[in-house]
Order: C-alpha cells, then structure tokens, then sequence
DNA sequence: TGTGTCGCCCTTTTT
DNA sequence: GGGCGACACA
C-alpha cells in the first residue's frame, strides 16, 4: 500500500509528506499551489484549514472555502466534519455560485434586484433565448441552422453560446455595442479587406512560373504599392473600437510588407536557384489572392492575413446582430426576476463596489481558500479577489490541467494575473505523485514540457513503489479503420480480463478499467466491439443519451397514456412492431383515429396481418391493465406482454434499467400513481432536460463492474488502475478555433489587440494539457492506442513552415506552423524503453495478418500455434496422444499420461444422474472429465442461457430472502436488486427474475413457514455418495414438512417419473427428526404460477433408491467411447464432436 | 496548376 | 449551413 493521502477515504488518515506538511504549516499569505495531477491537493488544503483551526484557534466560521462543484463543497466540508467534529460545519464551504446567492439574497434590495428572485433553470433560459431571438434583426449573418437535433440547437444556441461567452468574461451588451458603432461601418471593413485583397493581386499575384532577378525585383515594388494602399485605408479609418483593432491589424499587415520585401532580397539567390522558390508566392498567399494554398506553400497552413482579418470582421458583424438579443436576454430575466449563474457572480461584484457592503461581507472571512483555481474565468477572478479582503488567500490548482477554457476559464488567472494582483504571492508546487507508476508519468510530463507560459515547470515524480516501476506503458498502433480499432481495443480489453496478455501479471475486473475518449463519437465503435464480446461496459452520463431502446419505451408508454398521441404511437408501431409501409400509411390515413384505426381495421386489409394483429393485442391487454396497476407494474407487464427486451441491445436494457428505478421512485406503496397525465408531465420533464434519460440518475459516477466509458472532460478528479487512450491521432485530436474568443478577448482588456493572441496556439496547448489529463489517469497500466495521421500534406518541394515562420513580423502573433498536435508522433517519440507494444497480440487472427508469437523461444505464426493446441486437445479427447509428435508440441507427451496419477474421481448429484440418463457420453464429458464446452458461438443458445440466469439469479434471491427472514414481495425484489448489481446480470434478467418472484407471491408456498434454504446434503447409497442442494423446506399451512424446488423454466416436470425428489426426501429422512414424505414443484417461470406437490410411500422411496443404485453403477463405467446421438445433440455442449454429426 | 463541385459530417459541459 | 476532402475539369 502506497501512502496515498489522495482521494481515498481508508481508515487511517496517511500523514502529510514534507512538501505538503510545509504548506500546510506555514503561516504566509496569500499563498498560490500549483499542485499536479494526484499530488493530493484536496488533501493538502483540508488540512490546511484543520490546522488553522486546531493549532492556531481559528474560529471555522472566519473561513471560506470555495470550490466548483456542489460535490466538491459537500465532500470539503464532510472532511472537516470528519476530522474536526461538528465544528468542521462550521466552515464556509461554498462553490463560487453559491456563495454569491447567499449575498445576492441577503442584500437583494441594494443590489436592486427581487429579492424573491430565482435562478433561471435550463428549461427558462432556453424559453427566454428563443424569445430574445425575435428581438434580432439579421443584418449581417443568418440564422439558418443545420438541425434542430444537433448539439448546437441552431439559432438559440449560437445566441446563448454568445451571451455566456460575454457573460463569463464580464462583457456587457452596451461595451459591445459601444466598441462596434455604427452597423454600416461594419459592412465597410468587410469592402475593406476586398480592397486589400485586390490590390494584393495586383501588386504581388504573379503568372510567371520561374523566378528571376528581374521578376523579384519588381514583387518588391509591388509589395511597396501594397503596403502603402494598406496604409491608407489605415489613416482614413475611424476611432471606434473596432476601428482601431482593424487598423492595428493593418499595421502587422504593413510590417508583414516590410518582411517579405527583405526576404525576396536577402534570400534572392535561394528562390532563383529553387531551395527557396516557392517564396515568390508567398505574398500573394498571405493577402488572401489564393483560394487554396499553391504549389510549394503547405496544405496545412491555413493562415492568411486577409483571411484573419475577415474572420476578425465576420466576427463582429455577427455579435453586431447577436447583442440585440443579448439586451432582450437581459430585460426579460429582470422583467421575470431572475438571474442566471453568470449574474450571480456578475449582480455580487456589483454590490462589491460599495465601500461599506464590501467590507461587511468581506470582513465576515479572515481566510479565503480556492479550490481549481485555474478552472476560475475573468469574474470569478474578480470576486476571490474582492473577499479575500486582507489578502489571506490561499489558493490551489493546477495550470497544467487546464482543460476549460473553452467554456470561459481563464488558465492566466492561476498564473500571472494572480502574480501581478498580488505582488507578495507566495509560489507552491507539490510535484509528488501518489498516483501512478513513473513511466506513465514521464510520458504525461512529456506532453506539457514544451507548454509557453505555464505556471512553474512542474514535473510529477513517483512516490513508493511506483517510483521504481519500469512498466505501465503499452501501445497499440491503431487500425486506419475506427471499427477495426474498437476490434483491437475491445480484444485487448478482453485479454486483460482473462488474464492472458503475455506481459500483464495482474488481473483486472472490468471496474478496474476505464476508456477515456477525447469525443463522445469515438466511444461508439468500441462500444460496439465490447458488446460483441459481452464486456460489461458503463456509459458515464451524456454519451448513452440516444438509446432508441428507451425512447421506444417511453413512446410505448406516453401511447398507453394517451392513445391520440400519434406520434408516440407510430414509433412503437415502426420500433417495436415493424410494420410495414404500407400498413403504416393505411392505418395513418384511416379515417378513424390512429388508435382506433388499430383496433377496428379489418386485419385481411394489412399485407403484414400478423404484425398488425400483435400490435393490436398487445396494446387492447396493456390498456386494460393501465386502469388497474401502477405504474410501475404496468412498465414490467409492458415489458412482459411485448417481450421488447428481445428487440434491445444489453446496453439498452441497461439503460432501460435507469427509467425503471425513475419510474419506481415516481411513486412506490400504496398510492402509486396509474399511468396518468401527472406521469406524462413528469416524461415531458426528463425530456426537456436536454441531458436525456441518463442524465437524470444521480449516480456515482464509475462503476464497479463494468469498464468505465466517459470522456477525458468528465474523468478529470477520478483514477483507474487501468486506463485506454483511443484514437489518439493528430485528426483526431487536433485543435479547432473557438468562435467569439478575438472579440471577447479584445473587449475583455483594454489594452488587448486582436493581434496579441494566438487562440490557435492554445487550443493545442489546452489539447496538450487535456492529454495531460487523460493519462494521469491511469495508476498501472496506460494504454495508447493511436496512428500516425494519414499524411502531413507536406510535400517534397514544399517551404518548410519554420522558414516561413522565420519571415513573420513579430507583431503577427499567430505562426505559419500553426496549431499542430502531431500527438501520436510525439507519443512514439518519447516512449519509455520499458514501453510495451500490443498491437501484434490484439490482432484479428483471421484478419489476413498472421502475427508471431514466441513458443519455447521460437518464433511461430499465431495460427500453426492454435492448431497445435487444437490438436493437443484432440488427441486429449481422443486418448491417442501419441499421434503428436513431442516435438511439435513443445513438451513430452508422456508428462500428460494419467499412470500412477488419482483415478478420475466420481461424485453424483441429481443433475449428474439425469445427465447420464441421456447421453452417457455427455456424462462422462461434464462431470469426469470437467471438459469446457465447444468456443463455437451458438446462437441458438442464447435464450437458454438467459433462463438459466433467471432461474440462478431468483434461486439467489429466494436462498438470500429465506435467511434474512423476508416475506413480501418488495423485500424480495429489493434483494433481487440487490443480487443483480453484484453480479453484473443484465437488466432484462433482473427483471425476468422479480418476474419469478412475482409469480411466486400468487402460490400458496409464499404463505407457509420455510425452514432451510438451498440446504447442501450428502446422501450415502451403498458406498456411491450424491451430493446435492435442496431449494426449501416449508411447512405448510396444516403443519407438514414439505420440500419445495423451485422451476423457473418454462416446462411443467412429471411428479412421479424422476428421481429427483426422492433423493431430496431421502437426504431430508437423514436431516431432519420429523417425518417428512411430500416433494413437489413451484413453478415460478413462464408456465406459473403454480405448484404442484405428491407424498412418496415408505415403499416408493425404497424403491427410487434400488433404482438410484443400478444408476451409479453403470455411470461409474460410463466411458467415452458409449453414446446416445438424439435431440438433446442439438443443445449439447460437445455438439460439434462427431456423435452429433448424424442430426 | 488552380479551381469548381459534390458528398460527408457536425467538440469538450458545470453552476 | 458550412467547412473540408476527394475528385473532375480547363
């Protein structure tokens, strides 16, 4: 055990490491830790604050605390509570929201707002957005949208995306609208940068092919004419704020001339005599007179002057239109009393202004702690800085894992702008990892290392154990194809459960593994390989948001509810009943209702009758029983009655799983709610909730027993010992601009250009820094998964990008090289010698591609080396191992020779005899020789399987409920839960199970006594021993001792001819002291409810066991060699041995 | 060699 | 709707 004082909440608290002991004692303010990934900075600031209070009589209530989450303040003050006692509550544990409500609530009347205000909820915003969009007038962009089902809802989405982006960084409507002027000036620099581009081609936009002194000479006058044109349209243009950053733009335009004119002449030589010669049409590319970059330019550089400039423009024309909006937006939150999370803060740093509120509310708190400071944006900033009045600040986080700025957050503010806010800022760093194994952390500090601008250049070293490992690195180079690398990952995934990599020696469970995924869209293909496979796999919320499984279930039940519901009902129609187009459009046009029409059509008018018929039928039972069961019982009968499990994937009766515990929870007991308007109310709710159904389930957020499926985003707090990486390619990861970041930044700081920020640049550092992220994951195994991209677009004759680079004036931030993650290059590059490379083992075998693998030092083709094994097997089934050549195989044959060695011993139980009965090769194959059943899939064993789990999940259940004394059916259910989520059974058996249990309540057995559950025995005949388990023992209701077994199969069994309960009454003859000569069954599957029982005579049972004997006998000489081919081939688990072969 | 056109796909998310 | 890559043309 390592001495994590991370996230783990294990009995004995580790104590503190010096690093984080000196912080935590020292006494000096403010004080800023960059702590990295797993170094314990929770930890660290938890016992910072128990400090104060212990050692240095701090009263907890002049503390604040602050943190992101609402999770994060509970869990901070569950901490303190656990160390200090009650007073640990007493500790201002706030998130920066909320602490802004409690203000803005108790100050309401001075900061002129309702003091009965709201928090605008995600269903009003989107109502308030959409009616703020018809306040704009489009002027310049529009609103047309690709889809309203896409992420971004179109025009309301661009809008509230605007309006957050303004919002975070403290922006209002009227400093945009003073920095854009007038609309028409806007349309003017949109004809200005025409003109440069113009001019461009006619001053450095050249036809001739071949460069030469002559022709260089003149490109140089042209680019003297252009920079001079630029220069005008500079002087003439006017003094509003956009105005002024275009002409600053010029300016860099102007130098750029400048440039280009030394490089035509200094490198003169190089361009004529062609190493250089592309550069003479540099110029014209750079003003935008290309449409794509010409011969000799790189592909990949995307960058042109006049191309940012429009962009700058196109920009601002668009908030020119937005900001209408943007004002509406903010008259009709007042106008309905309420605020949105931006105002919050916003409305409190108002109120700040005020001397006199400011040092009441400040002066409440001695200390203010921050926690993900760097996750903070511009007035978060702002508001830390205004309560940590007497600059006792401490503040941590960690710049490197910075992966929010898209969304508002500013990484400078853990940086510089704390440094110059506070000049006597004491600087921390905790580089201690208590995380991962060393290797992991090399590579993951290899990806930041070239990051401009961090914070300190931290470097997270192990600690223990982990520091000396050399192992915890493998890669696979992906397949080009996305599904043959969801194959390779998903065999991987495979590999390491069962234990079978040749260079893993620790075995993991699925929980031990997480899949993190840069975007939702790669999870799909794995997901689809790990469900193939049957690797239970978790979904964290968002990503399993289309499941039609659900929604098909919902529509069913919004159909029941509401029969003029037609869309719902045609969904169910076309999802569930696949009807056909013809069938559908007849019953549409009908000129009954859809519902009706169902019901009444003639079914000889259908081309499909039979489906229509089901469907009918289906629906008639459903509503009946609508008026008579719960809700929740109508969701299970709906299930039953449609078998709709049958048309899901697992994933989607997992999913399905979460409705029901929604649906459960809408009403349990005597009260609950019929499926009603007030059910639907409570579906259009979760609908509108964007997140879908599996956004609802408050859930933890990993699971124990599935392979953890989530995007980086969300993995960011959490650890796994085992962690995927897929897709990582430089097409996959590479950044994207964001859109309103030039305008936002530019109006953010005053002194701020658009020409000082390449937002380029850090999106790759934040891609940086979100694969940072990503692989700290990992505790012991990290796993790469990538390829290089298809191909850079460099081609031979190209300029390199660093000479082109080398000729942009310092005043144009943004470089040619651009924003470039090449991270599979960069991965490969900086492997770990000890690094592991798994992409032969994971190889599909039939792919095409025969990967070796070494056996006894040699070197085979993985295929030769299955076909051995195979014939090892066979001539092991066979008994003529002597046809193997020793050679071939690898060891001596003779070390398999069963001589001398225990005889293969018999044990019988009831399922053995009945076994034998059958096939007595079969026998021999299940219970002496334990043989494993054929790998060959077979589908037509699905279903049995599934009722096999039933039965064994309900056997359980009833074994479990009979212990802990339970008698009713919702204890009983509650176990079966229970069960269920140990044991990874899918939702579908759960439900088929309480279905059991269901049907078990209507026998009489549930209202009798039992006496022993799932009661093991050994019972002697003659010297031949059975061994067994009895289901229950009852005692009914007249007093009698009664042995029960429970049958969830869908067959009814004969009472008198099978040796099954009498072997049970024989055993029980030795167990229990009372007479006891009643058997029988309780049918608890699909042909139940219902029991059956008979007594056995004194006689009968004697002569059951002179027939049990003749059997042992003759099994215990069964031989491989004796068969009976017959039906029971078909389900045999050998079926593809020869005996089978005749049916 | 440069441009036109067609088809394909469409982040990351908390308060 | 729009950006981008793959291909076809002048």
């Amino acid at each position: 055990m390592s001495p994590s004082p991370s996230e783990d909440d294990s009995d004995e608290e580790p104590s503190p490491r010096i690093p984080q002991q000196r912080i935590i004692e020292s006494s000096e303010y403010p004080m800023r830790v960059l702590a990295g990934a797993g170094t314990g900075k929770t930890f660290t600031m938890v016992r910072k604050v128990e400090h104060l209070i212990d050692e240095h009589d701090v009263s907890p209530d002049r503390i604040l605390a602050l943190t992101f989450t609402n999770k994060a303040a509970a869990s901070m003050r569950e901490k303190l509570n656990e160390k200090l006692g009650a007073p640990g509550y007493d500790v201002n544990a706030y998130t920066y929201h909320s602490i802004c409500h409690d203000i803005l609530r108790e100050y309401a009347y001075h900061a002129e707002i309702d003091p009965q205000f709201d928090v605008v909820n995600n269903a009003d915003r989107t109502a308030l957005i959409h009616e703020a969009l018809d306040e704009i007038t489009y002027r310049f962009t529009s609103p047309e949208v690709y889809g309203p089902d896409s992420h971004a809802d179109g025009a309301a989405g661009s809008l509230l995306k605007f309006i957050s982006t303004m919002k975070s960084k403290g922006i209002s409507p009227s400093t945009i609208e003073t920095f854009l002027g007038d609309a028409d000036r806007l349309l003017e620099l949109e004809a200005l940068v025409d003109r440069i581009v113009d001019r461009a081609n006619e001053t450095v936009r050249v036809s001739w092919r071949a460069p030469s002194a002559d022709r260089l000479e003149e490109m140089r006058d042209g680019l003297a004419d252009l920079q001079q044109s630029i220069e005008d349209e500079r002087t003439a243009l006017g003094q509003t704020g956009v105005e002024q950053s275009v002409a600053t733009f010029l300016c860099g335009m102007e130098e750029t001339c400048t440039s280009l004119a030394e490089l035509l002449e200094t490198e003169e030589a190089s361009i004529i005599d062609d190493e250089h010669k592309p550069a003479f049409r540099l110029p014209a590319y750079l003003f935008g007179t290309y449409a794509s970059p010409p011969s000799g330019i790189p592909d990949s550089m995307s960058v042109t002057l006049t191309g940012k400039l429009r962009s700058f423009v196109e920009e601002c024309q668009e908030a020119a239109d937005l900001v209408a909006g943007y004002t509406a937006y903010e008259q009709r939150l007042h106008e309905a009393s309420l605020v949105d999370f931006a105002d919050l803060i916003g409305a409190t740093l108002d109120l700040l202004e005020d001397p006199n509120i400011r040092a009441e509310i400040a002066g409440q708190y001695d200390y203010v702690f921050c926690d993900e400071f760097q996750d903070t944006d511009a007035v978060q900033f702002e508001l830390v800085d205004q309560l940590a009045d007497d600059d006792k600040l401490f503040v941590v986080g960690d710049d490197d894992q910075a992966i929010y700025e898209w969304r508002g957050a500013a990484v400078e503010n853990i940086g510089h702008r704390l440094e110059e806010r506070y000049e006597t800022l004491i600087p921390e760093t905790l580089e201690e990892n208590f995380r991962s194994k060393q290797p992991i952390l090399d590579v993951a500090n290899n990806v930041i290392a070239q990051l401009e601008a961090r914070g300190s250049e931290k470097e997270l070293t192990a600690v223990g154990d982990a520091a000396n490992a050399s192992d915890g690195i493998a890669t696979i180079t992906a397949a080009e194809d996305d599904e043959e690398q969801a194959e390779q990952i998903a065999t991987a995934i495979g590999r390491l459960l069962a234990g079978s990599l040749s260079d893993v020696d620790e075995t993991y469970g699925a929980g031990d593994i997480a899949l993190l995924v840069r975007k939702n869209r790669h999870a799909k293909p794995i997901v689809r390989a790990l469900e193939e496979r049957g690797i239970p796999y978790q979904l964290a919320g968002g990503l399993a948001a289309d499941s039609v499984g659900v929604e098909t279930v919902l529509a069913y039940l919004k159909a029941l509810a509401n029969p003029a519901d037609e869309v719902s009902l045609n969904r169910v129609l076309t999802m569930r009943y696949r009807l056909h187009d013809v069938d559908l459009r007849l019953l549409n046009t009908a000129s009954d209702s859809l519902s009706e029409a169902l019901q009444s059509l003639p079914l000889d008018q259908f081309r499909e009758p039979e489906r229509v018929r089901r469907a009918r039928e289906d629906f008639q039972a459903l509503r009946a029983k609508r008026e008579i069961y719960s809700v929740a019982r109508l969701f299970r009968e709906l299930k039953e009655q449609t078998n709709i499990d049958w048309y899901l994937s697992p994933q989607e009766r997992r999913d399905l799983r979460t409705l029901e515990s929604l649906i459960d929870s809408f009403g349990e007991g005597a009260l609950q709610p019929a499926l009603d308007e007030s059910f639907l109310e409570l579906l259009s709710l979760m609908e509108s909730l964007d997140d879908s159904v599996a956004g609802v389930q408050d859930q933890a957020e990993t699971v124990s027993d599935a392979v953890n499926i989530m995007t980086v985003h969300k993995s960011k707090g959490l650890e796994f010992p085992v962690v995927f990486l897929p897709n990582l390619s430089a097409d996959q990861w590479e950044p994207s601009t964001r859109s309103y970041d030039t305008l936002g930044h530019t109006l953010e700081e005053t002194a701020a250009t658009p020409l000082d920020q390449d937002f380029e640049k850090r999106d790759e550092y934040e891609a940086r820094r979100i694969f940072h992220v990503a692989m700290t994951r990992a505790e012991e195994q990290l796993v790469l998964v990538g390829r290089h991209a298809d191909d850079g677009g460099v081609d031979d004759g190209d300029l390199s990008l660093s000479f082109i680079d080398s000729w942009l004036p310092e005043q144009i931030p943004w470089r040619a090289t651009g924003a470039s993650f090449p991270i599979w290059q960069e991965v490969t590059a900086g492997l770990p010698p000890t690094a592991t490379d798994w992409t032969d083992e994971v190889a599909p075998i039939d792919g095409g591609v025969d990967p070796t693998i070494s056996v006894n030092g040699e070197s085979v083709p993985q295929s030769v080396a299955r076909d051995r094994v195979l014939a090892l097997a066979r001539g092991l089934l066979n008994g003529d191992l002597d046809s193997v050549s020793p050679a071939t195989a690898g060891f001596a044959v003779e070390a398999l020779s069963t001589d001398g060695g225990p005889a293969l011993s018999h044990r019988h139980s009831y399922t053995s005899l009945e076994k034998y009965s059958q096939c007595s090769r079969r026998h021999y194959l299940d219970y002496l020789v334990r043989a494993f059943e054929d790998p060959q899939r077979g589908d037509t064993g699905s279903n049995t399987v599934s009722i096999r789990d039933t039965g064994i999940l309900f056997h359980d259940t009833a074994e479990l409920a009979a212990k802990r004394s339970l008698t009713s059916p919702e204890k009983w259910n509650d176990v079966c839960d229970e069960l269920g989520r140990q044991g990874s059974y899918s939702a579908g058996i759960v439900d088929q199970a309480k279905g059991c249990i269901d049907r078990y309540f209507s026998t009489e057995a549930s209202s009798w006594e039992i006496l022993s559950a799932e009661r093991s025995f050994t019972l002697d005949i003659d010297g031949h021993t059975i061994t067994g388990k009895i289901d229950a023992v009852y005692r009914n209701s007249a007093g009698n001792l009664v042995v029960l077994d429970y049958k969830a199969t869908t067959m009814q069994r004969s009472l008198d001819d099978n040796l099954q309960l009498p072997i049970y009454l024989l055993a029980c003859q030795q167990l229990f002291d009372e007479r006891i000569d009643e058997a029988g069954y309780v049918y608890v599957g699909s042909v139940g409810p219902d029991m059956s029982t008979r007594t056995f005579s004194d006689d009968e049972l004697a002569q059951c066991r002179q027939d049990l004997l003749t059997r042992l006998q003759a099994a215990e000489d069964s031989t491989f060699d004796d068969y009976t081919a017959g039906d029971h081939c078909q389900w045999c688990p050998h079926r593809s041995l020869s005996c089978s072969q005749t049916h």
